[in-house]
DNA sequence: TAGCATGATTAGGG
DNA sequence: CCCTAATCATGCTA
């Protein structure tokens, strides 16, 4: 008997301990702790020993002759097949614990989140999920709050770069598993290597690229939220109306002083009239809305302050509501003579615009609430009465100093009827003519 | 550069 | 959902 049917002798002998026979073979059996076979045993294994020993002192040739010999042994399958089975029930404890692993929350997390940015998930919808995303998150609306050309270049820049990545990572993923399986394939023909071993080690490299995967995840969604906050910055950045848009809302605001609600109607006219575009600012409407907003409650707590400002406008709109009236009044004249008087108590006819143009034509309308144009007309009239007679060098009872009284506000800080829901129409016509430097 | 002006945002109420 | 009130943050100007 040589050395190497020694040795497989001893490790069958050894291995095989408590097992039965495979492929019909049989084997020794199982030695008991008696001692009777021990001194065999252990001369065996220090035969093994001694080999392993001196395995580094013997020649490549030598080692390859001896592993030749151990590859063609007519043992070797039985062996190899007895080997698989105990290093496959070893190794199923520590398999087990490893496959039970809950999906990581965190990559969970951050492949949701990317989903959610429209970076990961389907090309097409990408954009516009995050687009409506991020509109959500800053209030506004989903067509037009977002729709930021830069941001959705750079969105899909960061999409690019992580996909670039993705695939990379993933080809030299694949790569190195492939390389990984081939060799313990080929080592198989050697050692002890069962498939489920190889399929362990192919899940062990998949954790290892998954690890830098989720690397790539968490600074691709630190990419998006750097972007996100730049852009909502920039949409809190602040610039300053144009002057010709600050007095169209002015004008409007004063031109309503006792009721400066303006309906939607009316915001989209004014944004439009203020040339106030989507390109400028993220939300049309909201932004006329914000100006009245602080108009109204800037005005409310500091009405002296804007006394002049609201004579100036007061007296602004007079003027060219007199105007008006005087190309309207010559236009009836020579159109038809007959047309009546519009029933006002002075010489003029009433101005078509501001809350005498509303009320007009909420009255054609009847949405308008009667008491609401009573206030506004009195208060127009007043205005415009006192306005005109100065502009025109006539004095009445009034008084010269204020010619917008805050008698819109009642007593508790509102404005009367504020809670009136607000059918405004914005003048289209009138105002048009008369301001003819703020048309579009 | 301080201080005011002003557009935007947020919290809370109806 | 729209409003008010408070506040933030930036633009403008003396």
């Amino acid at each position: 008997m040589d050395d190497q049917a020694r040795i497989m002798q001893s490790i069958g002998g050894v291995s095989l301990a408590g097992h039965s026979v495979q492929g019909g073979m049989t084997l020794p059996p199982p030695h008991g702790h008696d001692g009777t076979d021990g001194d065999g045993r252990k001369q065996d294994i220090g035969d093994i020993l001694h080999q392993i020993m001196t395995i580094t002192d013997q020649s490549l040739d030598e080692a390859q002759a001896k592993k030749h010999g151990l590859n063609c042994h007519r043992m070797k399958p039985a062996l190899f097949s007895v080997l698989c089975e105990i290093k496959e029930k070893t190794g199923l404890s520590i398999r087990g614990a490893q496959e039970e692993d809950p999906p990581d929350p965190q990559l969970m997390r951050l492949d949701n989140m990317l989903l959610a940015e429209g970076v990961a998930g389907p090309e097409k919808g990408g954009g516009s999920a995050a687009a409506a995303a991020a509109a959500v998150a800053s209030g506004g609306t989903a067509d037009n709050s977002i729709e930021h050309s830069d941001y959705r270049a750079k969105l899909t820049q960061i999409r690019q770069i992580y996909h670039t990545e993705l695939e990379k990572y993933e080809q030299a993923c694949n790569e190195f598993t492939t390389h990984v399986m081939n060799l313990l394939r080929e080592q198989s023909r050697t050692r002890p290597i069962s498939p489920k071993e190889i399929e362990r080690m192919v899940g062990i490299i998949h954790r290892k690229f998954s690890s830098i995967q989720m690397q790539l995840k968490q600074s691709t969604c630190e990419a998006v939220m750097i972007l996100r906050s730049r852009f909502l910055d920039a949409r809190r950045k602040r610039r300053n109306f144009s002057k010709q848009a600050t007095e169209i809302l002015n004008e409007y605001f004063y031109s309503h002083l006792s009721n400066p609600y303006p309906s939607e109607e009316a915001k989209e006219e004014l944004a439009k009239k203020c040339s106030i575009t989507v390109s400028q600012v993220g939300n049309v409407h909201l932004t006329v809305s914000n100006w009245f907003g602080n108009k109204r409650i800037r005005y409310k707590k500091n009405i002296g302050k804007f006394q002049e400002e609201a004579n100036l406008y007061a007296a602004k709109t007079a003027v060219n509501a007199a105007q008006a009236a005087a190309v309207a009044a010559q236009n009836s004249q020579a159109n038809s003579p007959t047309t009546p008087n519009s029933g006002s108590s002075g010489s003029y006819n009433l101005p078509n615009s501001g809350d005498m143009f509303l009320s007009m034509q909420s009255l054609n309308g009847d949405s308008y609430q009667g008491a609401q144009v009573g206030a506004n007309v009195q208060s127009q009239v007043d205005t415009m009465r006192h306005v005109i007679s100065q502009t025109a060098g006539y004095n009445d009872a009034l008084g010269g100093n204020a010619m917008y009284s805050p008698h819109s506000l009642n007593g508790n800080g509102g404005w009367q009827d504020a809670t009136t829901p607000s059918s405004v129409i914005l003048p289209t016509e009138g105002p048009e003519s008369v301001h003819s430097d703020t048309s579009n």
